[in-house]
DNA sequence: CTCGGTTGTCGAAACAGTTCGACTCCCCGG
DNA sequence: CCGGGGAGTCGAACTGTTTCGACAACCGAG
């Protein structure tokens, strides 16, 4: 058994209070008194127990994070989510407890109505999210990582796909492309109404749309080597003048690149580029991709802080962070456009 | 504030204890009080205070998981090991807190001792990780997985990179392939002693001696696809009559399998390839990769067995998961050896 | 008709910790 | 020399839950 403060008090000679009070410091204590029970911790290795603690304190210094384990697919993307939460909460001194999405609500209802976790951060909500509402219920602060149609007065912080679209498109029409394709998700992505997905396409298209470009092809991109041959040979059957694509397809990237470098097509000198993916595959890409990436990590510190000042009693402002390209010269000036 | 027992018990109008043995069941109640008390309990939404429930009982059904998170590098396959523990501990009704190990053994010996979990789980365990002696001082279960050279008398369990690496060997040298080329891990990931890369070498390394095979070099292919570019043209230059590929390396295996199609080489015809590398990615390559594929979820199985019967009292034997071999049909019998 | 054994319930103790109220010193100002 | 106040410490109460011991009914057996 582990010692406790009973031990560590009768060791020092002292009451079990003034031991309480010596590791708070919440009332004065004598120097000597102070060093004597000090000493005793030390010697009997004591650490409060965390769940007697936590039943006066009212907290565990524990966050639950929800996240949807089942897809198996972007685990990278995923994972790198998963770390900028991890990092930010152990900034804060904050635990992370994992909870799969798929366990449904029961858990999550007991580990917040027993006090267990302080608050609970939902990874990748989706446009009409089933578990908004209940979430809405939970007796803990809630911040959802994603926008979905009607939060609920939940907080929420995303990364604002539409505008990261929209930049991708922006930077493409002001180096002169008139035909441009977005290569986007597999087609399931969208039917779950993946925020990323939806709010990403309908960013650049908008985009598009405004800057007067109609050579646009909008097309789904599926998984493996034959999804994005498939997918560029449709692209350049409806549009065979296609000088510009905007690629937000983690999975597919790599076989797009290697496709066009198959069928000749010299980046940037036929065809501009631009993606949407993390920075490490970007410059592990062939050649390296201009690129909007995904803020983890601040996405993480953003969803922590929010939930920190809720904690508070304070209620955050939903912040959607701003995209950012990176230019690696896979994107110029349009010039003429040669038929395939 | 939640409702408490006291809430539930005034409510239904009965003792404290009694709603107590409602829930455990651990004592007769007649049929009348305990819908009442279960109505209560409806009624005022209660659910019992971890913390408090966790000082009784000993133990917060809560496993920390230990996991390097500095080097980003191999997310997805990390991931996979985490969603193999996160499933595994979910199955069993435990959860998971996870843990940077970078935090270092102080947040770790705070959480065991201070009782907020009940054992620990650390992952990508080196083979002189300097972690193992503080691990095996902590006051709660540990289960290792990664097999250090001095485990301690701490409970490991691990996939069987020696005999993955054999079994490579064993089947391109079963095919009559007399000049092969192991493919690994960055130099960098060998200097760090990781346990996969080492044993997985190693054991290959062993097989081929073993069957007289003297054909045989020994690459680190590093990041990127000028790495593997490199280091299919060093192992050409050292054995140009290489005609089997043994590659576990999960960043280069595509790039590596591009470099032989721009160099002409067709697989299997003149090139017999097998790797070790997630399922999913053995099955996206171009074409599809033989390979030996790591059981993440299973392993995430064991070790929370491992860490149940710990719990328990029980000391489990250290468990290595035997690798399997799924042929794709990207090695075939060898041929007569071109020059390249 | 009484004795022994269930069945059902309650009060109190226990778990590990924090905090409030009170008490004793001791010092300083009036 | 007395009173006020702060420093330092303690006991007791409290947090929420489980469990032990006790006690009252009630049943059937002798």
């Amino acid at each position: 058994m582990a010692a406790s403060v009973k031990d560590v008090a009768r060791h020092a000679g002292v009451s079990v209070s003034t031991v309480s009070y010596v590791l708070s410091g919440n009332r004065p204590i004598s120097e000597g008194t102070k060093q004597r029970v000090l000493a005793s911790i030390e010697a009997l290795g004591f650490q409060p127990h965390a769940g007697a603690r936590s039943i006066r304190a009212g907290a565990t210094d524990i966050f639950a994070l929800v996240m949807p384990i089942d897809r198996d697919v972007r685990a990278d993307v995923q994972m790198r989510f998963v770390l900028g939460v991890l990092r930010a909460a152990r900034a804060k001194g904050k635990n992370l407890l994992l909870l799969p999405a798929e366990d449904g609500v029961d858990e999550l209802t007991r580990l917040t109505a027993g006090s267990a976790v302080d608050g609970v951060l939902a990874m990748e909500v989706q446009v009409h999210d089933p578990r908004v509402p209940t979430l809405a219920n939970l007796s803990k602060p809630v911040v959802l990582i994603g926008t979905p149609e009607d939060p609920q007065h939940l907080a929420h912080v995303d990364f604002d796909f539409t505008a990261a679209g929209a930049l991708c498109a922006r930077y493409l029409a002001d180096l002169g492309h008139q035909s441009i394709a977005y290569l986007g998700q597999p087609a399931e992505t969208f039917d779950r109404e993946a925020g990323y997905a939806v709010r990403a396409r309908n960013g650049a298209l908008q985009t598009l749309h405004e800057r007067g470009i109609h050579g646009v092809v909008d097309l789904p991109v599926e998984l493996g080597r034959d999804g994005a041959s498939e997918a560029i040979e449709r692209m350049f059957r409806i549009q065979s003048e296609t000088t510009g694509l905007i690629i937000y397809n983690e999975q597919a990237l790599t076989h797009l690149l290697l496709r066009l470098e198959e069928l000749g097509i010299r980046v940037p000198a036929d065809m501009s580029i631009v993606a949407i993916c993390p920075e490490a595959q970007a410059l592990d890409a062939h050649p390296p991709v201009s690129n909007v990436s995904l803020p983890a990590a601040e996405l993480g510190t953003v969803a922590v802080d929010h939930l920190l000042q809720l904690i508070d009693g304070r209620s955050p402002e939903p912040v959607v962070l701003p995209p950012t390209l990176v230019a690696r010269g896979t994107a110029s000036r349009r010039s003429v456009p040669r038929q395939w």
